[in-house]
DNA sequence: CCGGCTTTGTGAACGTGTGCACGAGTGCCT
DNA sequence: AGGCACTCGTGCACACGTTCACAAAGCCGG
C-alpha cells in the first residue's frame, strides 16, 4: 500500500463530490463489494463516468485497467483527502428552532462531528439541555472553543445576530463556519464559509418553475427519460 | 416602463445570486434608499462589481449611467425573473424532526412559499398540527397536490425512504423538488432536484482544515484582510 | 503465451463563469 | 453651454469545469 501523498490541489467541483463518492462507497461496503468501475459508481452517484475517473485521479488512488477501483481503498483515501481520520468537533451558536433541530439530530456525532457546545445569548435558554448538551452563554464561546479544539463554527441564529456570531466565532478561533443565516457574513480571508440558505434554494425552484409556466406552449404529460440527480 | 421581457436565458451561476441581490436590495428599500450602485451591491452581496452589473443586465433591466439602479424597480425585476409575483405552495414528505422543524419554521409561508401539506407513513405522526398545518396520511399526498396544485416538494425522509418519496411527489405531478435526504434521488429528466446536505458541507470545511493543518508550518495568528463570504 | 475484452487514466476540445478595462451615457457644477 | 466626475454595459481574455475519445494496462480463456 504506497503511503504517497501526492497532495496536488484538488478542484473544489471535485471536493464537492468527494463527500457523494464516499457515502456511496460506504453502502457498497455494507452490501459486501468491494470492487466497483468507475461506470457503476457514476450511476450511482448521478455524474458522468469520466469525471468519477477524473476526481479519483486527483486522489492518486490508483484503480485497476480492466478491473475498477478497490472499495475498501478508496473509501480510505477519500477519508484522509477529506480530513476524515479524526473528529472534527463543532459549536453551535444559538438555541433557537434551527440550533435545537441541530443539536438533537444526532448525525453530527455519528458522522464525526461531535457538538462540543451550544451557546445563545439569551438567558431563558440557558441550561436547558440539548442532544445531550447543555446551552451556554455565549461569553463562554472562546472557552468552549479553545478546550474543545474546535475549528469548525455553525451559525444557527437569526439574520440579525449571525455577523456578530460570526465574529467572536472568529475571535475565538474558528476558521471554518457553516452559516444558515439568510446574510453575507464578512470575515477574514483565511476562514472558510459556507452557507445553507433554504430561501435561495426554493426561489432558484420557483425560477425554474416560472420559466417551464413561460413556455407552457409544450407537453403537458411529464416526458423524459428517467435519470439521476444530484445537487 | 418597458414591459418588454427580453427572456434570454439565465446563466445558473446569475441565478443562484438573484435571490442574494433580492434579500439585500429588500433591506435597502426597508432603509428608504431607493438607488443603488453596482459597486455598493456588489459590497453587500460579497461579489465582483463586474459580476453584478452582467447579472443584472441579464434582466433587461437597465440601470442608469452615472447614476446606478433604482432599488424598487430592481426588486420588481428580479421577483418576477424569479416567479415571485404570486405564491408557491410546497408539500413536504416526512413528519420526523425536520419535517417538523421545516413545517414550524414560518419562514415558509412568508417567503412566498406556504406549506400546503405535510404527510407522513408513520400512523402515529398523523394527526398532528405543525405549524398550523396537519399531518396527513402519505396516500393523501396526490390529492394535496391536485387540489392545491402544488409544483414543488420537499423530501424529509430518512435516506432509505428518500427515493420512494421522490417517486410518490413525481407521480403527484410534482415537478421541483428539495432534497434534504443524505441521497441521489433518481428522477425524470423533466423534474428539477436540489439537495441540501449538511454531511456534505461539513466535509467539504474539514477537507479545507484538513487542508490547513498539512501546510501549518505557516502563520498561526490568523493574518488576512476582511472580506465578505458568500455561498 | 497470445488475442480479445474490459476498464482505467488523461489529452484535447468545448462550454461555462469570472474579472478587467474601457467606451458610452448621464447628471452636476461652474 | 461645456467640462468633469461618475457609473453602467459589455468585449475580451483567462480560468475552471465537463465530456469525449482513445491509448495503455490488466485479466482471462483457450
Amino acid at each position: 500500500m504506497p503511503s504517497e501523498r501526492p497532495r496536488r490541489r484538488i478542484p473544489e467541483a471535485t471536493v464537492a463530490r468527494l463527500p457523494v463518492y464516499l457515502r456511496i462507497l460506504g453502502e457498497q461496503a455494507d452490501l459486501e463489494i468491494d470492487r466497483i468501475s468507475s461506470d457503476r459508481l457514476a450511476e450511482l452517484a448521478g455524474v458522468n463516468a469520466a469525471k468519477v475517473r477524473k476526481d479519483l485521479s486527483y486522489l492518486g488512488s490508483y484503480g485497476t485497467r480492466g478491473v475498477g477501483y478497490e472499495v475498501g481503498y478508496l473509501v480510505y483515501q477519500i477519508r484522509r483527502e477529506l480530513g476524515l481520520t479524526h473528529d472534527w468537533p463543532v459549536v453551535i451558536v444559538g438555541a433557537g428552532n434551527l440550533g435545537q433541530a441541530l443539536a438533537g439530530y444526532g448525525g453530527f456525532g455519528e458522522r464525526g462531528y461531535p457538538v462540543a457546545g451550544v451557546v445563545d445569548v439569551d438567558p431563558a435558554k440557558i441550561g436547558s439541555v440539548l442532544g445531550g448538551v447543555r446551552v451556554r452563554h455565549i461569553d463562554e464561546l472562546a472557552q468552549i472553543v479553545q478546550s474543545r479544539r474546535v475549528n469548525i463554527g455553525v451559525v444557527a441564529t437569526p439574520p440579525a445576530a449571525a455577523q456578530d456570531a460570526a465574529e467572536r466565532l472568529v475571535r475565538a478561533g474558528v476558521t471554518s463556519i457553516l452559516n444558515f443565516a439568510p446574510v453575507v457574513l464578512t470575515v477574514p480571508r483565511s476562514v472558510e464559509v459556507r452557507k445553507v440558505d433554504l430561501a435561495v434554494e426554493l426561489q432558484i425552484l420557483s425560477y425554474h418553475e416560472q420559466r417551464r409556466a413561460d413556455g407552457t406552449l409544450r407537453s403537458v404529460g411529464g416526458a423524459g427519460a428517467t435519470r439521476s440527480a444530484s445537487a
